[in-house]
DNA sequence: ATTGCATACTTAGTGTAACTAGGTATACTA
DNA sequence: TAGTATACCTAGTTACACTAAGTATGCAAT
């Protein structure tokens, strides 16, 4: 039913590429602390979707430290796409049972 | 992370009481078909709730057909105002996300 | 009569996504 | 040299949601 971490970690990399520990923090910030997802939810999710063709990785040295930066291709952009669609669906089927006098 | 059916079916029996069958079609069209939960979700999510004490059910005869209606107990109002404030956390969390210029 | 359909409820079994909890390794700071 | 922040990894568990199948009744059509 939910796919959230998906979700947003293909968000995210839309908008720039990332290192895995960067997106723990990028999830936190930008959603304002509402969610909070750890880096065991987050290296599965990154492994996954590369392994389907929907990020690309390249290994960057960034002051003696080794880091693991993603990107999205255009199959994650479709990808994307249709979770997106597909969280909408959901969030405003949720909100036409609650709010009752929902827009059209 | 999702817990939707729990929410809905708590939600549509907080207004009124439902037996199982009447519930699947509510959940249908109170979202507008956006949501749509087969019989074989929602029975075990009401047999669950009743279990914890969310719900209380009984046993109705309508023109030879029995029914079992459920009706929400104050455990269950506390219960759903606890899945619904999380969704909001979660749904304004992505929202914020996406939207980027969110509200507050 | 009997075939079929809508109603009404049930549950075993499956799949998988999300998470917990642990681990490795490096750099910097006290 | 001890501790903390960074950075990555994964085995294993759990919790759900869901599929698919079944039972049983009433009613309508043929």
């Amino acid at each position: 039913m939910s796919g959230v971490p998906e979700l947003l970690v293909l968000r995210l990399l839309s908008q720039r590429e990332m290192y895995g520990y960067e997106l723990v923090r990028a999830i936190r910030l930008t959603s304002r602390d509402e969610i909070s997802l750890a880096e065991g939810v987050v290296y599965p999710v990154l492994h996954a979707l590369e392994a389907q063709g929907a990020l690309r990785s390249k290994e960057k040295e960034t002051n003696g430290r080794k880091r693991i930066y993603y990107g999205i291709t255009a199959k994650g952009k479709r990808r994307l796409g249709a979770l997106h669609e597909e969280w909408q669906r959901l969030s405003s089927g949720i909100d036409a049972v609650f709010g009752g006098a929902g827009h059209a």
